[in-house]
Order: C-alpha cells, then sequence, then structure tokens
DNA sequence: GCATTAACCACAG
DNA sequence: CTGTGGTTAATGC
C-alpha cells in the first residue's frame, strides 16, 4: 500500500527529522500509509491499540463516550500525531478518531515506534514536546467549557476555526448542529438560536456550514467573558 | 417573586 | 438535518 518510503517522504513529522538513516529503516519496515474519507473511523474506543498514528494531511475529532452522550474532545489538525495517549497509556483505546475531511494517515508499529523512543533523543524530544502543546490546549478547552457559559464556549471555538485551522475569517464548518454541541457540551437546538444569534447581532454571518466572522473583536470579547 | 439560562420536546421545512 | 416555539428546572438577584 505504501507508496513511498520514508526517508523520501516530504511530509515528515518534526521528530522523524531527526531520525537517522538506520532509524529511517526501521520506520520503513512497520510502517503502513492508509487514507480515509469524510465519515472514516481511524481508530476506535474499545478497540485493541497497537499503533501510533501519524496524521500527515487532512482534519479529524476525537471523540469519547461518555455517560449519556458523546462528547468530541477536540478536533486535530495535521500533521500530528494520534493516539499517543490511548495507545502508550493502555492497551484499549480510551477514545475513538474520525475523519472531518480526506486524509492521510501512518500507522506505525508501537514496539518499533518504543524502540525509537529509546534510542533516540532528539525524537523523543520532539515527541515530548508535541505531547505537552497538547496538554496545555487541552487545560485551556477545559476551563472556556467549564466556567464559559454557552456563548463563550461556542466563540471561542469559532475563533479557533478560523484561527488555527482555517487561518480565515470565513469557513465551512467540519460539523453539523449535533456535532457542534458535542464538541461544545450543548444541545442541538441551542447551537441554532446562538449561531442565528449571532448573525442577527451582525457578529458572525452563518449559512448553514458556512461562517463568515463579521466583528472578529466582539467574537472575542464574548470568548473571553464568557 | 422575577429574570436569566439552557435543556428537553414537538413539529415543520 | 435544521430552526423555532413552548415548557420547565435551576440559579441568582
Amino acid at each position: 500500500m505504501k507508496s513511498t518510503s520514508c526517508s523520501s517522504c516530504l511530509l515528515k513529522s518534526k521528530a522523524v527529522i531527526n531520525l537517522g538513516d538506520n532509524e529511517l529503516d526501521i520506520l520503513d519496515k512497520s510502517c503502513v500509509q492508509a487514507t480515509f474519507d469524510r465519515g472514516e473511523t481511524i481508530f476506535k474506543q474499545g478497540a485493541l491499540s497497537s499503533n501510533i498514528i501519524y496524521l500527515q494531511t487532512g482534519l479529524i475529532k476525537l471523540m469519547i463516550k461518555g455517560p449519556n452522550r458523546v462528547q468530541i474532545l477536540r478536533l486535530k489538525k495535521a500533521p500530528c500525531y494520534l493516539g499517543l495517549p490511548t495507545t502508550m497509556g493502555d492497551k484499549i483505546n480510551n477514545y475513538s478518531a474520525s475523519a472531518l475531511e480526506k486524509s492521510t494517515a501512518c500507522f506505525i508499529d508501537m514496539n518499533t515506534f518504543k524502540e525509537l523512543l529509546r534510542i533516540n533523543p532528539a525524537f523523543s524530544y520532539e515527541i515530548i514536546i508535541e505531547l505537552c502543546k497538547n496538554e496545555l490546549e487541552q487545560f485551556k478547552r477545559c476551563v472556556t467549557l467549564v466556567q464559559n457559559q454557552i456563548f463563550g464556549r461556542l466563540a471561542s471555538n469559532l475563533i479557533s476555526f478560523a484561527d488555527d485551522i482555517y487561518s480565515s475569517h470565513e469557513y465551512e464548518l467540519p460539523l453539523n448542529r449535533n456535532e457542534l454541541a458535542d464538541l461544545v457540551c450543548t444541545s442541538r437546538e441551542t447551537i441554532s438560536r446562538i449561531l442565528s444569534d449571532l448573525t442577527k447581532e451582525r457578529i458572525i454571518e452563518a449559512n448553514g456550514k458556512h461562517i463568515k466572522i463579521i466583528n472578529y473583536n466582539m467574537l472575542k470579547e464574548i470568548s473571553r467573558k464568557g
């Protein structure tokens, strides 16, 4: 299935750049590339996990089944590693990942990955950096979700789509209203209402999945104050 | 009490 | 799959 070798790959991660030729060969032997269409599951909560996944291109969502409903943990945009916590931290996946747009990913055998961590400190260092950045992002998101009211929670996410994912004040939402609700912990109805309220206030324009941020500063203010 | 927030339900495009 | 309206429960003046 693999069209290129790891050594000639143009989409190397920051960690893999530090690997020598020998180490790239080791990686090459247990690395398989796959592509996913929108909606396809990359890995599933409850299943045995034995791979580290490097998302080369695309956008995915991580979700976890809570006591009552699904919770979208976060969206992740390539390039990034997927499943580090769930593969290294447990034998079973603690959450699922599915593609929000056409994505490509490399599946790396966990034992090979562990071996690379052991033999190459520069590689390990980059992995730790990525993990730490992720944790900080999660902490921030946690505070926003717990302490802000719904306007603030949704505003934060609309801003994060614009700044972190699409680098534009105008974009197509990768999620429907229900998924948006799962992302900011509310109901589908409330999402509808808030999007139309924000449109009435001329802070954004929302037409179906098309979002245009008109008053970025105001939206930022809402996300800060909750 | 009264106002606000947000969930749940129902129903219509 | 979405948007809206009515109802209701919880919380805070």
